[in-house]
DNA sequence: CATGAATGAGTTTTCATTCAT
DNA sequence: CATGAATGAAAACTCATTCAT
């Protein structure tokens, strides 16, 4: 064993490489949650980069091998979260679903991950609500909801949902939902079975014809 | 009155040190004004107290005159706004109306703020999403909004209004306009009297029985 | 009464000065007492100008018709507690009294005054040990001590006294005390007749032959 | 040792790490040196953090790396000087030695240091008549001084010693050094080896019986 | 005389980012 | 890749002093 590098055969090689993107992977991991459980804590306006580093368990100076700067690094966080929760909301859900099921499944979805994952709904409502997150990027981690979209859109075709805008629809079909979620983040509200049925009869309320 | 001196009588004094208050009230006035319009364009970690005393045109240290730290000019200017918000809510509400007559008077009321405020709206919005108001502060701001929740009382034992938890009914009812205004604010969506009026639809269907 | 100065008389007038003489005086103390307490309390460097204003209940402005600076305001504190503090030393003293006698009186009062006023000697130990006090008037508040030199001299013409320099027979005799003055601020030692008594045979002994 | 990169070995690295924290050794001394001579040469009120880093040479921000903030620094530096202090205090001295030899050497070797060490000794003056130390520090300061309290106490079993408070032995025998050393510091008085003799007997005889 | 309000210059401390290793 | 140390720039806040009244 001359030469280290030598030393090793290929596929030891891979195996290794492999070893290192996955703890690089877990690096990068970690100060994602870092941050986000930062940012939910103390605020965007106290959540600093020697802060992350130690809660991540690195160096400050090893973040930036990971993301570019701040700015990055919340970006990336935002749209990784935005898109676990698109992805939860259309769990399940198929094109061919009568309008009202499918909505109802893609309303319970959303329900379920807003209240399960409090922690990054909570987080994802701050960026939706700040300008810690530039709108470009706000608009990349929306376009994950198109289907939910279009399924409004087949319910109007059909006559069953409301001849409004989708934003009208939006705000009061799901969006209701976050202010439900912080009243229980704050402890001023608790669902349980009952009141999620009531609450999503209100929801379907308010966009059926 | 021949003498300067001798000629400044009660009346002159008392105007004298009106003027000063006045003055003062002005600049205190400045100081929020520019605070709001810094957190609303820059997010509240990147507005410092040195842009909002160059903004508001006095010295940094002038700031401390009138308000104790930065969290307590924040929290003034939040319970501030705050009643401004719940005062426009109730004009011209009285708790003899109908149900349905003195909702749609809130509703509209709070509408009308939202959509002709908006970056007072926004701001709000930002505070109720974050952690730069203490929950405490927060607490104070909410509790002006207690005729409505009377009034949404009365409605259930009317059989008018779903019989739901307040925060259920305020999520739907209300809250939605605040994502509809952020959209507003982003140039994503246009109210028009039209649109208002199905905005309003779909608030009553989702708490009317 | 057309004019109100034609209005009162001479002796008016002077008692009327002398009652705003004996203002001033009293706000000036009161100042003079504000700094002292302060400094003692918080260190010369926590002692702003407002604290003391606000503690002698007068606006920071008024400060300066009494004093021209922060540094004008200690160097008169300083200058006016020393000579109290010389004028006791001295009470009862007169040139034609016995060495020994004479010592003795002069320690004792000045024992008594260190005991008796904690703050201020706190007050000038801290000035004597600090960069506070310029040289200068450091130098004016010594002055007064020459009394006790002289005494010294005669002692040591009359071979009752070591013959070592001034500075030597004070530091033993007289500023030992400063060190027990301290210690009984500090609640680590309590004076009583007997303790004294041994303190004042130690200081004798330390400079007679 | 053909390549770089693989000749760095094990003693190489630790070397390395040494030469890191010599050069962090370095940096922490010159923020501690020169916090003293700015304490001494400006007093506490005007020894800012700023001047402090720059005749340090480094940034202002860099002392925090070192000391969590100015009290901890002025607290650090007291330490280190009050130690090394009594340390020389006690240089050469056993507990097995007669009680005026024992006694002789160590007020030699205090009055070495006082007279030497100029600008530490005034350092440590200042931070005992002063509020710039906490009671707290102050004490683990002094508590290295034991010998010295269990030689007196040896002293007067053996009816050597004056039997008062071990307060009233230091104020005498040790601490009217101080006095001198102020006096040479600002340069009344000027210490040669007959005056020190002088001195030594005026501490003897304030203590011995 | 007396003052409340105002402030420029300065204070301590923090922070995103870099760099030598 | 990873890092501890370093830092310029800026943050929040303070303070001795002034000034219009």
């Amino acid at each position: 064993m001359e030469n280290k590098a030598s030393s090793t055969n290929k596929s030891e090689v891979i195996t290794s490489i492999m070893a290192i993107r996955e703890k690089s992977k877990e690096k990068r991991n970690a100060l994602l949650n870092a941050t986000l459980s930062l940012v939910n804590n103390n605020g965007f306006h106290d959540a600093p980069m020697s802060k992350i580093a130690k809660m991540a368990k690195v160096s400050p100076a090893t973040i930036y091998i990971y993301f570019v700067n701040k700015q990055d690094l919340i970006n990336q966080l935002y749209l990784e979260r935005k898109q676990a929760y698109t992805e939860r909301a259309f769990e399940g859900y198929s094109e061919v679903m009568p309008v009202k099921k499918a909505f109802e499944l893609i309303w319970y979805n959303i329900a379920d991950y807003k209240l399960k994952e409090l922690e990054e709904s909570w987080f994802l409502s701050q960026c939706d609500n700040t300008t810690m997150i530039e709108e470009k990027v706000r608009q990349e981690g929306l376009k994950h909801l198109q289907p939910l979209l279009d399924l409004w859109e087949r319910g109007q075709k059909e006559g069953i949902i409301k001849d409004v805008s989708p934003y009208v629809l939006y705000a009061y079909a799901i969006n209701s939902l976050s202010f439900l979620m912080n009243m229980q983040k704050r402890e001023l509200y608790q669902f349980d079975k009952k009141s999620l049925d009531e609450a999503f009869q209100a929801a379907w309320d308010s966009i059926r014809i």
